[in-house]
This record gives structure tokens, C-alpha cells and sequence, in this order.
RNA sequence: UGGGGUAUAGCCAAGUCGGUAAGGCACAGGACUUUGACUCCUGCAUUCCCUGGUUCGAGUCCAGGUACCCCAGCCA
């Protein structure tokens, strides 16, 4: 372990779990954890989370983690989130080996466990209608009233569960209820529905089946069924656990995995809820469920987010039972900084001002050597055209600068980097609107590579791109897809999450110009954009359009400093 | 007014047997700088939701409060 990634491992209390666990040879000292995603959308952050815990604690303690789709309601559930949730998971740099399951591959054993359990008289069928069941149920301070059909002899409950399978009643006319406590002051014990008529194909089964178990009954047994050891889940699931006990109680398989749960992730600035997040795509707020705004792993990934920048992620946030909001900036610092290390730089004008080098011959082509990283000795170098007509960001010029401008401004001599020192000679403007037009310069034939053989200190230096030799592009900057840290924080009652929707989360430019070399780049591999941050070529290009993804911008301190006068 | 949880800095979060508040992000200074980036220094909780109690000693133990989150799907 390198001395940083010490920095971020610290403990929490499922580690401290696990590890008691193995000091007394709990299971053998063995750890089998899993992944349990139902196949009914796209994966997000928050489950990165969860993937990074489960996959990350079976890597700690020489485990095992499944990776298995709980699909028991086929009614939302489709083979293509399957296949994406399987391609977000390895994304993340995570192997599950042989290890896919389905709970739809034990629809038969649970069947039989639940005949097995009415054959106990601890499940009977039980024919209320859903209202009924519900108004049935109690509240929250009252007790439930136990239904009519409670006591029904074993073989009349064998009977209906049989018919119930064969396909003789219709949806909602009989479920199998497990036999509990309708006084409970546990909601989930008072005789929970364990199977439901569905008469709907499984996206894997088939026809097979026209009844499914409901989620309570099957997890416990799937991961018992699996030999999972420590299943770790979310907060909500905390009242579950008693029926998760309870079940595996009943049907004795051998095995009785922990349930431990913890805080899901909820990030500032942005929505995690599957609900919210398809409103954002199904409304067209966002052009998709891999828009590189969303929390989606299918939107970071195309935002250019690194799987290494998640994985410190989730590991620096920790794991606690506390409800917490992280804050954004947390998830930018690790993007940069795991692309600070890797990502080539390279030379992009955003916002083109042009610049005419006066003195420098007319039609003269020269080539000045680049680092393509400063920080990794290794990266090597690469030569960049240089000419009498160049780009340089409309920001990086000031004709009345205030005082610690150290950019282009009349009469200051400014860096272009690696290739001279120039100076601002004349500005050019519109005559009716003022708006500068082009500046002109002169550069130091001495300071080629931005060097000054004088010594002469010169504070700034900025980034140019060759007007003749550069590529035309479209860039897009994201912000906050929201306003507000918590975007459910309304104004008005009436108001919903959407209408604090970021106006400027989405700034496309176009007419940017990048350093050439950019051409051949692969999309989705990061760059950095000197002075600016790191970018990425959008899926969106062609042969004609090119277009880039800012996946972070660089920390901007003169920002801070122009913005506080 | 039932049950289950959680409270440590602006945001996360560690804190085993009670021994005198880790770390990260953010923020603020400074150094360095051919990226106002990076890197490097420095600062940032006399106090752990509150009130009592036990103790030589309490974030940790005890008692009583308070605040917030979750639960009444034939969703997961």
C-alpha cells in the first residue's frame, strides 16, 4: 500500500464487523458479499458506493462478491438495464467472475421453501383485496386486524397456492401471505405478502410463472442460498430485518447471512433518487440517461470521470449509518486529482481573441517543443505550430487591467507558453459597438521556448493555439445540474425539485479553437486544457464536428481574486 | 401518539479497555511556479445535540430530554 492510499483507508464499522468476525472464525472466517441491483434502471453514484463497498471488502478479506439481479417484479424490469448495470460494474474496475446470479434463477426453490412454510402454517393464502389488505394492515400506532383467511386449514392453502401457480386466478385475487404478528408494532411483520399473482412474462423465466415473490422473501433466502455471509444494504431496510431473520428462520438453509446496513450517498447539488432521475430524463431536461450532468455512471463516464476518481471517491466518504449530503467539490477533487496525474496537456482557446504578431514574418511556419505533462517526467514532448497569427482567450486580454493582472494587457510583456515573450502594441476595435476586435503584438526573438535570456521576469503566461493550424470545435462546460445543495428545497409549495434546475448546467461554445494535435483524440480519454481543466471528445463528434467535454474545470484562485472587486 | 435509526468543525468522518478530539474536502494565509494549476508549508472543534449524574479523569459509562431520518406497495 503507497503512502496515499493509506491516507484514505480508515475503518468504519462494517470493516470492524467483518474483522471481529474473522478473529472468531464466523463462517470459517470467510466474507461473501454481493451486489444485489433490481434490473429497472440505470446505475448512479450512489450505487457505485455500494458496488465499491461489497467488491472492495471481498477484495480486502480474500472474498468473494456476487453480483446478482434481484428481478422478481418483471413488470419494470428489462434486459437492457442488465446489460448496462453488468457494463457499469465492470466500468468500475470490478469482477464478479462466475459469480452472476438472478434471484429468478431460485424462483423454483422459493417456491418450494414457501410450500414448505405453509405446510408449517407459518403462510396462508389469503384472498383480500389489496385495499383491504392495506386497510387491514393498522397504522403506524394501531395494531392490524388479522384477515378472514388467516386459519385456513393447510390443505386449502396448498390447494389455492397451487392454483394461484397454475394460472386460475386473476391478478390481485389471492396472495400468500406469511403468518406473523397483525399486532406487531413492526409494519413489515403484520402478515407481509410474500408471492403475488403477475401475469406478465419474466424477462428471463418467461411464461414460467405467473407468481413472484415478493422482494422480503426472496433476498434472505437468495443470499442465504449463496452462501453470502455479510449482506450489507441501506438504511431503509433496517425494519426489514426482522422479517429478513424471520424467513430464514423458518426455512433453514444452513446459512444465515448478516444484514448490516448503512447511509446511502447523497451528493450536494444533484438528485439520486431512480424516481427524480427519470423525471429529469423522461421531461427532456437532460438529453439522457448518460447526459454527462447526471449522477449516472453512464452520465460520469461520458463526462470523462475516471473509474479510479470514483473508487477514491467512495472510499473517502466513508461508510457510516449517518444521513449525510457530500459535498460535490469532494468528487471534483478526485477527478483532478487523479487527472492531474494522467492527463495529457494540451492548448485550447475557448473564447478566441486574435492576435497579429507584427513583427514576425508573414507566412513563417515554426514548430515549438511542448511538455505533454510537467508533472510526469515520462510523457515526453510534442511540437506545436507557431505563427504570426494566433488565438488567445478574450479573458487573457484586459486594455485597463486592474493591479495584479498578470496577463496580456498594453505595454506588459506576457509569456505565450513554450514559444515567445510578446507584448501588446495596439487593440483594434469596432468603431460603433467597441467590442475588441484583434490586438496586436510584437515578440522578443530572444525568448524563443518562453525563456528570457536577460533574466527578465515575467509574471504571466498564457495559453495560444496557431490561427492557421488549429481545429474549429464545440465545446460544452457543465455546472451544477442544480441550484440549490438540496434541490428539493422549494420556494413555494406548489414548486418541485425541477424548478431548481441549473439554467446554466449546459454552456455550449462553439467556435473554439484546439491545438490540432487533438484531431486523432480518442473519445472519452481525458486531456487537459492548460489553464482551463480537463476535457474529453463528446460521442456526439464527427467527421465534420468536434466537440468536447469539460469534465472539471481547473481551481482558478484569479477567479476568487477578480470576482471580490 | 407505535416501532426502528442517527447526532463529533461549513461538508464527510475516525475515535477498541473511560486517559485528555485522527484524516480528507472546503476555506484562509504564505512559499514555489513557463499552467494564477500542481506541489509544499501554516492556520482552522478548550470541545463532541442538551441537562444532570458516576469518576482523579467522560465524545466514550448512567439517567432524562431535544432534533432529524425511515416504516402503513400485491415496489426494491
Amino acid at each position: 500500500m503507497t503512502e496515499k492510499e493509506r491516507v484514505v483507508d480508515s475503518s468504519n464499522f462494517i470493516r470492524n464487523i467483518i474483522e471481529e468476525d474473522i478473529s472468531s472464525n464466523k463462517n470459517d472466517g470467510k466474507v461473501v458479499t454481493r451486489f444485489p441491483p433490481e434490473p429497472n434502471g440505470y446505475l448512479h453514484i450512489g450505487h457505485a458506493k455500494s458496488i465499491c463497498l461489497n467488491f472492495g471488502l471481498a477484495q480486502r478479506y480474500n472474498g468473494k462478491c456476487h453480483l446478482r439481479f434481484d428481478d422478481t417484479n418483471p413488470e419494470t424490469e428489462k434486459v437492457e438495464y442488465i446489460e448496462a448495470i453488468k457494463e457499469d460494474v465492470k466500468w468500475l474496475g470490478f469482477d464478479w467472475g462466475d459469480n452472476l446470479f438472478y434471484a429468478s434463477d431460485y424462483f423454483d426453490k422459493l417456491y418450494e421453501l414457501a410450500i414448505d412454510l405453509i405446510k408449517q402454517g407459518k403462510a396462508y393464502v389469503c384472498s383480500l383485496e389489496a385495499d383491504q389488505i392495506r386497510e387491514t394492515r393498522g397504522t403506524l400506532t394501531e395494531p392490524g386486524i388479522e384477515s378472514p383467511y388467516r386459519y385456513r386449514s393447510v390443505e386449502e392453502n396448498l390447494e389455492l397456492f397451487e392454483r394461484m401457480r397454475q394460472g386460475e386466478f386473476p391478478e390481485g385475487s389471492h396472495v400468500l401471505r406469511a403468518k406473523i404478528d397483525m399486532a406487531s408494532p413492526n409494519m413489515n411483520m403484520r402478515d407481509p405478502v410474500i408471492y403475488r399473482i403477475k401475469k406478465v412474462s419474466h424477462h428471463r423465466t418467461g411464461d414460467k410463472w405467473c407468481i413472484y415473490p415478493m422482494y422480503d422473501y426472496t433476498h434472505c433466502i437468495s443470499d442465504a442460498l449463496e452462501g453470502i455471509t455479510h449482506s450489507i444494504c441501506t438504511l431503509e431496510f433496517e425494519d426489514h430485518r426482522p422479517l429478513y431473520d424471520w424467513v430464514l428462520e423458518q426455512v433453514d438453509l444452513g446459512c444465515h447471512p448478516q444484514q448490516i446496513e448503512f447511509a446511502r450517498l447523497n451528493l450536494s447539488y444533484t438528485v439520486m433518487s431512480k424516481r427524480k432521475l427519470l423525471r429529469l430524463v423522461e421531461g427532456g431536461y437532460v438529453s439522457g440517461w448518460d447526459d454527462p450532468r447526471m449522477p449516472t455512471i453512464a452520465g460520469i463516464r461520458r463526462r470523462g470521470y475516471t473509474p479510479e476518481a470514483i473508487r477514491d471517491f467512495c472510499e473517502r466518504i466513508g461508510v457510516a449509518k449517518n444521513n449525510s449530503i457530500v459535498d460535490i467539490a469532494l468528487l471534483e477533487h478526485c477527478v483532478r486529482e487523479d487527472l492531474n496525474q494522467k492527463a495529457p496537456r494540451v492548448m485550447g482557446v475557448l473564447e478566441p481573441l486574435k492576435v497579429v504578431i507584427e513583427n514576425y514574418p508573414e507566412g513563417q511556419v515554426e514548430m515549438v517543443e511542448a511538455l505533454n505533462n510537467p508533472n510526469d517526467p515520462d510523457s515526453g514532448t510534442r511540437m506545436v505550430p507557431f505563427s504570426r497569427e494566433i488565438y488567445i482567450e478574450r479573458d487573457d486580454f484586459m486594455e485597463d487591467p486592474p493591479k495584479k493582472f498578470h496577463r496580456m494587457s498594453p505595454g506588459k510583456e506576457v509569456r505565450l507558453r513554450y514559444a515567445y515573450i510578446v507584448e501588446c502594441t495596439k487593440v483594434v476595435k469596432d468603431e460603433q459597438t467597441g467590442e475588441i476586435l484583434e490586438v496586436h503584438c510584437t515578440y522578443d526573438p530572444e525568448t524563443r521556448g518562453g525563456a528570457a535570456p536577460d533574466g527578465r521576469k515575467v509574471r504571466g503566461t498564457i495559453h495560444w493555439v496557431s490561427a492557421a493550424d488549429c481545429i474549429d470545435a464545440e465545446v460544452r462546460l457543465y455546472n451544477n445540474l442544480f441550484t440549490k445543495e438540496n434541490p428539493d428545497e422549494v420556494e413555494d409549495e406548489e414548486g418541485t425539485f425541477l424548478d431548481n434546475i441549473n439554467p446554466e448546467s449546459l454552456v455550449v461554445l462553439k467556435g473554439c479553437k484546439l491545438e490540432k494535435s487533438l484531431l486523432e483524440a480518442e473519445i472519452g480519454k481525458a486531456y487537459q486544457f492548460e489553464r482551463q481543466g480537463y476535457f474529453c471528445k463528446d460521442k456526439d463528434s464527427t467527421e465534420e464536428r468536434t466537440v468536447f467535454n469539460r469534465i472539471v474545470p481547473l481551481k482558478d484562485s484569479w477567479a476568487k481574486i477578480a470576482s471580490n472587486k
